[in-house]
DNA sequence: ATGTCC
């Protein structure tokens, strides 16, 4: 066992491993957690990930990790790295494989205890509609034309083809589509993947849940989210699926046989990276654009077979799940932050974080100008999922963001050993939540036992003002992959 | 996360 990362005590929330901590440290090292989270975050390779991304050239500021972060492929998951986009590098480990992995919530007008009854068609007629499982695909097959529209049109694409209400493009970050993106910079064989995947969900934590809202924190935000208790609400969770890890593939290649000509050094081969300027790096950025693209049509597709099911099942017109907010929890973005009282252009790499942009940011919808935009924290199956807001303090301190769920702490693996399948399905049927999972195995591994407690989680954000909460949501039913 | 090893 390597010795213990000393880590001093900024604020309740807040730790600091000091840019001397280790020679080869260009920042320090910021971690977002209450004291009973950081056990957790000492038990893998976390810490030294951190330490590892505070080495990137350009870095600027600090590199930091929120209380759901753990181990991941280079960079933690749960990451937040701002390099300067003329002298930084960009690294497709500080996006992760899943790139624009991702969250929305639909609202509805419907209390639960009105339609408790009909919940469990509900759930199955979700589970009908929409392809779940790896390598699944779904109704959607795409020509090669209509793919180069998706990867460089977004949501806008499923609107443009009847998949979509234009009023959901408000309330999607970026309005789902980054102009960035360029197909010609995605290889055949990932539009291959992503030909027949628009519309499903994929596998590992990615999932449909009917939610009710069982308490609200902040009257006067939630009336502007469109929130009320008592109310039926319905998130979704995926990402790029296979176009997305073929993305990341390709390019972490490509990265690896350019780095000896960049003459960049770095301790750990998975933190490959390209300088943000070069023609390696743009490419990359452009296809990783390309791909976020893809999947927040991915998301407005789900939304569609969401409202199909709805119509079926409610009686009533699907238009009546309004989108509240579709954030990205896995993705580089251009954005400007004010640092040491100076305005600056940087590559803000999300790891498993979520953008948190606060009151009176010009890049959120005029209906959140006055309390942030929506952040949107799913907890892990059966246990509950909060709506929170962004803050000028996120802006501050975590170039405006904060955490994206409860955090893994025990592996697949681990989970798989551990957990019965059949009776984790029995025991979340005895709290009221259906549940239609693709495989037992999968099931097993997105225990509630595999991940941190997310009341923690999201009281670290909330009283370190990375966010401040809104709702909380209390599972009624979940499809999973 | 991922046609969980071309």
């Amino acid at each position: 066992m390597i010795d213990q990362v000393q880590l001093q005590q900024v604020d309740e929330c807040l730790w600091e491993i000091p840019k001397s901590a280790r020679a080869d440290m260009r920042v320090p090292a910021y971690v977002y957690a209450l004291e009973e989270l950081l056990e957790d975050l000492r038990k893998d390779r976390t810490l030294d990930q951190l330490m590892n991304v505070a080495t990137l050239p350009g870095i600027q500021k600090a590199a930091i990790v929120m209380p759901d972060g753990h181990e991941g492929y280079g960079f933690p998951i749960g990451g937040v790295a701002a390099t300067d986009v003329s002298r930084g590098v960009i690294s497709p480990g500080g996006i992760g494989y899943d790139i624009n992995c991702g969250v929305r919530l639909l609202t509805s007008s419907t209390r639960y205890a009105d339609v408790k009854g009909k919940i469990g068609e509900l759930v199955h007629e979700l589970s009908r509609m929409i392809p779940k499982g790896v390598g699944r695909g779904g109704r959607l097959v795409l020509s090669t034309g209509q793919m180069e529209e998706v990867l460089a049109g977004g949501a806008e694409w499923a609107v443009a083809n009847g998949y979509g209400l234009n009023e959901d493009l408000d309330h999607i970050e970026s309005r789902g589509r980054l102009e960035h993106a360029d197909p010609a910079r995605v290889s055949d064989h990932a539009v291959k993947r992503g030909h027949d995947q628009l519309g499903t969900i994929g596998a590992g934590n990615h999932f449909v849940e009917v939610d009710r809202v069982e308490e609200i924190y902040d009257d006067e935000t939630a009336e502007a989210f469109g929130l009320f208790q008592g109310q039926l609400v319905i998130l979704i969770h995926t990402g790029s699926r296979g176009l997305g890890h073929q993305v990341a593939t390709d390019y972490l290649k490509t990265f690896l046989n350019a780095m000896p000509s960049y003459g960049l050094h770095i301790p750990d081969r998975e933190l490959a990276c390209a300088p943000f300027s070069s023609e390696d790096g743009q490419n990359y950025f452009k296809a990783m654009a390309a791909a976020a693209n893809y999947a927040w049509c991915n998301r407005e597709v789900i939304s569609w077979e969401v409202r199909q099911s709805w119509e079926y099942i409610m009686k009533e017109a699907g238009e009546n799940l309004r989108l509240l907010y579709d954030v990205a929890h896995n993705i580089a973005k251009i954005e400007t932050h004010r640092i040491s009282g100076k305005n600056h252009r940087l590559v803000v790499h999300r790891k498993g974080a979520t953008r948190a942009f606060g009151p009176g940011s010009p890049e959120i919808p005029d209906d959140f100008s006055k309390t942030g935009q929506p952040v949107l924290i799913p907890g892990s199956m059966g246990t509950h999922s909060y709506v929170l807001a962004g803050t000028k303090e996120s802006m501050e301190n975590s170039f405006g963001s904060t955490c994206h769920g409860a955090g893994r702490r025990m592996s697949r693996t681990a989970a798989k050993k551990m957990v019965d399948a059949p009776t984790l399905k029995r025991e979340l049927l005895a709290n009221d939540i259906a549940v239609e999972a693709g495989s037992y195995a999968g099931l097993a591994e997105e225990a509630p036992v595999a991940y941190k407690d997310i009341d923690l989680v999201v009281e670290t954000v909330h009283r370190a003002r990375l966010a401040r909460k809104v709702a909380k949501l209390r599972p009624v039913g979940v499809i999973k992959g």
